[in-house]
RNA sequence: UGACCGAUGGUGUAAUGGCAGCACUACAGGUUUUGGUCCUGUCAGUCCAGGUUCGAGUCCUGGUCGGUCAACCA
């Protein structure tokens, strides 16, 4: 029989097994399921997708792969107040966007609505199901506290006729919403809050979005749940840690109905440190009009993300690095952004933009002059090719890259020093030309004709090396600058009487006009690139042929930026 | 003041009774026509108290701290 663990550790590459694959493993070695390993990622399509989901598809998914299962596809669509077929698109769209195939195994719980009913007729025939009149007020007192011990309901035991006439009525819809439910007869006194007679089933008179009208009883999560997984054989159950309490309820009912035993194992949730991840509170942020939608690159959907420009092989060895455990954890979101960069930096094409202009004159340069220079596309992949740049007498930089009175571990220009046109010559700044407020509208430079890059004489030592746009070829483009959304690592550490929204970043969008070097593009939506020395951008979208829009996704690391805020 | 779960550098995560390792961050240096990348190095950790053992991050007991559970949500 294979085994994994060993082949892991001859091959040299092994990285130390998780606690999950440490179980698969166990139950390989011990042919359990006839060492059978099958996953499923289980949303509810109530909301969109975000980072958190991410882990979770990423660890049903890849463990499926790793051990030659399958993961499913399953919408637990067992609530029609909430759910519809919009989030189900998106879903879907998002698992595949990740990576992720599911094959023909897409699934609905409410697929199952035949059978789960099935379930519950049998558990009533054997005496573990009842059907309570109590309303849900009543049902909530009766079942005590999670210190005192709840009560028995006076509807507990009915025969097993009458409930089974009930529960035949519920589903024809002779009661109103609420009136009935279906509850399991476990134990009131259990310490377990979920073993005190949990619902099964309640009448909801809404149409749902794949089986209509058909019913108006619908079964509860912990109804649903394990049963889909057993009737879809799956092996390992993989949920986070809020579910560890109703395992115990997903055991009984698995062993009461007498069906394939998935088994439910929990693992600790993602939380990114400046960034909430609560459906709700994303909902909010997006209905008060905070960000421009589900898909704002701020935001820690899939779809935000997307657009922001992250991959999604940054997204999956995101995924493998933050690793799985038990214990709460709160990833510092310097890992995301590192996981985009280490991507980003080996694929995207490097390009020079200036995105806060001020304009450099190289008195010097003949008028009207224009010459090509080349620089390569990817200094990472050299096989990549070169791109060419229009360059004259008058070209935009970078306003950070000039300082009138520059600090000592300043080494870009300032008035008398040298630095290196990226790719083309060495200037040096001869004078400052102002505005009548004291802005800088104009530095005025020489160049020397012998430092053309890659000519014999060019191998003279300069500090810096800085971009630059040719102002006769230069493309005015928009550019969005995103920074995080909160300002706080805990965005829901607020003052007294506040809440997370107080904490909101209110510089994390800047939109810029910058330069791009006429005669590029155009860019397909998303397509990424390096703006050298700036960071990593995509086109927006909402990008036009005559006005191209680019999104940061991430800067460089920026050493400079350090030193600069110490001071 | 119940049950269950958890606790290893700043943040994550390994070590399965035998040298506390890896990644991110931070810091320092080297290379560099991106203050990027790459390379080298540095700081920094087993919640506490007992016990078992030749040997404990790991096992046992007790504590401390944190989380979860009282929807007809999932």
């Amino acid at each position: 029989m294979e085994k994994p663990a060993e082949n892991e550790k001859t091959k040299g590459n092994s990285r130390s097994l998780n606690f999950i694959e440490q179980i698969i493993e166990e139950d390989i070695r011990n042919n359990k399921n006839e060492g059978r390993v099958h996953t499923r990622f289980p949303p509810e399509p109530n909301g969109y997708l975000h980072i958190g989901h991410a882990k979770s598809i990423c660890l049903n998914f890849g463990i499926a792969e790793k051990y030659n299962g399958l993961c499913n596809l399953r919408f637990d669509d067992t609530n029609p107040l909430t759910e519809n077929v919009e989030f189900v698109d998106s879903i879907k769209e998002d698992v595949r966007w990740l990576g992720y195939d599911w094959g023909d195994r897409l699934y609905f719980a409410s697929d199952y609505f035949e059978r789960f009913y099935e379930f519950a007729v049998f558990l009533i025939k054997k005496g573990k199901a009842y059907v309570c009149d109590l309303t849900p007020g009543q049902i909530a007192e009766g079942r005590g506290t999670p210190t005192r011990p709840g009560r028995e309901s006076p509807y507990r035991n009915r025969s097993v006729e009458e409930n089974l006439r009930l529960f035949s009525q519920m589903r024809e819809g002779m009661y109103g919403n609420g009136e009935k439910v279906l509850r399991a007869k476990i134990d009131m006194a259990s310490p377990n809050m979920h073993m005190r007679d949990p619902v099964m089933y309640r009448i909801i008179h809404t149409d749902h979005h794949r089986t209509g009208n058909k019913w108006c009883i619908y079964p509860t999560y912990d109804f649903a749940h394990g049963q889909s997984d057993s009737i879809e054989k799956i092996t390992h159950s993989l949920c986070t840690l809020e579910f560890e309490v109703h395992r115990p309820l997903y055991d009984w009912f698995i062993k009461e109905l007498e069906i394939f035993p998935s088994r439910q194992i929990e693992f600790a949730r993602l939380e990114l440190s400046y960034t909430i991840m609560s459906k709700r509170k994303l909902l909010q942020l997006v209905e008060e009009g905070y960000v421009m939608g589900w898909d704002d690159p701020r935001m820690p959907t899939i779809c935000g993300l997307r657009r922001r420009g992250f991959t999604p092989e940054s997204i999956r060895t995101f995924s493998e690095k933050v690793g799985v455990a038990k214990r709460d954890n709160i990833i510092d979101v310097a890992l995301l952004e590192h996981s985009i960069r280490e991507d980003l930096n080996k694929r995207a094409p490097r390009m020079m933009t200036v995105i806060n202009p001020v304009k450099l004159v190289i008195t010097n340069y003949p008028e009207g002059e224009t010459e090509e220079v080349e620089a390569p596309l990817n200094p990472e992949m050299p096989e990549a090719g070169e791109r060419k740049y229009n360059f004259s007498r008058e070209v935009y930089i970078e306003r950070e890259d000039f300082m009138e009175e520059p600090p000592g571990k300043f080494f870009r220009l300032a008035p008398g020093r040298e630095v290196r046109l990226k790719y083309a010559y060495i200037i040096k700044c001869e004078e400052v030309v102002k505005n009548e407020y004291g802005e800088i509208t104009e530095i005025r430079c020489v160049y020397d004709p012998e430092t053309r890059s890659g000519s014999s004489k060019s191998n003279r030592k300069v500090k810096s090396a800085i971009h630059w746009v040719s102002v006769d070829h230069a493309k005015p483009v928009e550019i969005r600058l995103f920074d995080r959304l909160f300002n706080k690592e805990d965005p829901d550490d607020t003052e007294e009487g506040k809440d997370f929204k107080s904490n909101i970043n209110p510089e994390s969008l800047k939109v810029m006009e910058g330069y791009i070097p006429s005669g590029t593009g155009p860019f397909k939506p998303l397509e990424k690139i390096q703006f050298e020395r700036l960071g990593y951008f995509c086109a927006d979208p909402d990008s036009t042929r005559e006005k191209p829009v680019f999104n940061r996704t991430a800067t460089l690391k920026d050493t400079w930026a350090k030193i600069k805020n110490k001071g």
